[in-house]
DNA sequence: CTTCTAACA
DNA sequence: TGTTAGCA
């Protein structure tokens, strides 16, 4: 498929899915005509490294992981060391990240449980 | 009409 | 990242 339907079946941009491209994240083949051939297996490593990305991964780390991903996603065979090491030091800052999520979540169940005590100032603008 | 590269009122 | 220009 071209990168019209890249776009379609993903919902990332023209723009975003050939900078992934360019950061190495994706490698469509390409027509004589220039035109990039995304394959089925592209659409599922897209949803990847958007997962990815959220969670803050810098896309030269996601570049090393997604080629020890098997498409099919249950199997991720091939392990590359030194990768790991690094996978492990992301893993321990989302942990964190995870903490701080929590810690913010309670602040504002907190505030939300106090309950309105009174009507809102009227909003600027 | 669709895609491509390069570049920025 | 969006958007746009100028091609193919």
């Amino acid at each position: 498929m071209r990168i019209g339907e890249m776009v379609r079946r993903t919902g990332v941009s023209e723009r975003l899915l050939r900078y992934y491209e360019e950061q190495g994240l994706l490698t469509p083949e390409r027509l004589p005509s220039g035109y990039r051939v995304y394959s089925e297996a592209d659409v599922e490593t897209v949803r990847r490294i958007r997962v990815l990305l959220a969670a803050g991964l810098p896309t030269a780390t996601i570049a090393r992981t997604l080629p020890c991903i098997r498409d099919d996603g249950s199997s991720l065979a091939p392990v590359c060391t030194g990768l790991v090491a690094e996978l492990r030091q992301e893993r321990e800052r989302i942990t964190r990240a995870i903490e701080d999520l929590r810690a913010s979540r309670g602040l504002l169940d907190a505030v939300i449980e106090a309950g309105p005590q009174e009507a809102c100032a009227p909003a600027r603008r």
